[in-house]
DNA sequence: GAAACGTGGAA
DNA sequence: TTTCCAAGTTT
């Protein structure tokens, strides 16, 4: 007897986007696919896709390459971990594996940066084992389809989603049952103004038959964004300045930018007490501008400081690089959003 | 298990 | 201008 699940599927297989990801089941495609659309919308994963897959066209090309060369191509698209641990997992796919993917979800999951989710979609996809996803989409269209709120790692939810979709299974591909379930809350079961007249179990749905579709996804009360204020330091002479590769382990971690002072209040800061600052001849110094940025998790509010120096000396593990060159670094969006107004006002003052 | 971890697009 | 995210994983 055909469930829900196998109507869905149905309704992918005739209806499903044309996406690139899509055109190759090779395992090395689909993880690359699946980490890049972790958290992270089809319409901006597109272009970032067809950049990955033309620079490292399989594991071994990703697995040469620099951490640079990988964060380069990563660059923009946030999250930048996911990058560190596809490169290393590429390594160990090469150096443990012989360069073959592993082929079933107990392998799969092992890998780095590679959790319960992304493990269930390559081991359905590229090798058919019936193993099911839960990501966003399928916790929604579950919440709805059975008007019950799931909480996060809800046990009774999985045991639906395994249920329903082995049953689904019986008639379809693993891959194309998980595909349907996530194409469908996608673009149909969305979650504000979700498309029910299209929707081909509309009837089967407990929300819609009891005119609670609005009321699923239940709301949570967000966090309140802690606010960061940073300090960045355009040093330069004659063309050149500094720059610096981040090596703790938090946000942006092996990007570069310029030299940099946190506070957590927004205070003037005591510019003499800053060890590089205090070991140089200072002919010039004010504020560029003040940006905000906003991550998922705190604001920052960004200032960018012009210094002109005499000279530009050796100082730690600080890089003398040419202005124009600084784009050509993996860098962060508030990075590249300082570096445009710096080379506005440049081109504006000469 | 809560918090960290980015970004850009839609409402 | 705010708010809310979008095909999650790690610590």
């Amino acid at each position: 007897m055909k469930n829900w699940l196998s109507f869905l599927t149905e309704w992918y297989i005739e209806n499903q986007r044309d996406l690139p990801w899509r055109k190759s089941q090779h395992p090395y495609n689909v993880w690359v696919s699946e980490v890049i659309l972790q958290q992270t919308r089809v319409d901006q994963a597109l272009n970032y896709y067809h950049n990955f897959i033309q620079t490292f066209p399989d594991i071994y090309s990703l697995a040469a390459a620099s951490v640079d060369d990988v964060l380069r191509v990563w660059k923009g698209l946030g999250y930048y971990r996911r990058a560190l641990n596809m490169h290393e997992t590429a390594n160990v796919i090469v150096s443990q594996h012989n360069g073959i993917f592993p082929k079933t979800y107990n392998e799969i999951i092992k890998l780095r940066g590679v959790g319960k989710y992304t493990a269930a979609a390559i081991a359905s996809i590229s090798f058919n084992e019936k193993v099911y996803v839960i990501d966003g989409n399928v916790h929604r269209i579950f919440s709805r389809f059975y008007a019950k709120a799931f909480s996060k790692n809800d046990k009774s939810l999985e045991q639906l989603v395994e249920a329903d979709a082995q049953l689904a299974t019986k008639y379809y591909s693993p891959g194309d049952v998980n595909q349907a379930m996530m194409e469908f809350g996608a673009t149909i079961c969305k979650p504000s103004e979700p498309l029910c007249s299209q929707c081909v179990v509309s009837t089967m749905c407990a929300a819609y038959k009891k005119h609670m579709i609005s009321l699923f996804p239940i709301k949570t009360d967000k966090k309140q964004k802690k606010t960061l204020y940073y300090h960045y330091f355009f040093v330069h002479k004659n063309n050149y300045c500094y720059l610096y590769q981040r090596t703790d382990n938090n946000i942006w971690k092996n990007l570069y930018e310029f030299p940099l002072i946190v506070h957590l209040k927004d205070t003037t800061i005591p510019l003499q007490k800053i060890p590089f600052l205090a070991s140089l001849n200072i002919k010039n110094i004010y504020k560029y501008k003040t940006i905000r940025h906003i991550l998922s998790h705190r604001i920052i509010v960004a200032t960018l400081y012009n210094i002109e120096v005499d000279e530009l000396p050796e100082y730690g593990n600080f890089l003398i690089v040419s202005v124009q060159n600084i784009k050509q670094f993996p860098i962060s969006k508030l990075m590249d959003k300082l570096i445009d107004n710096l080379y506005f006002h440049l081109n504006n003052h000469n």
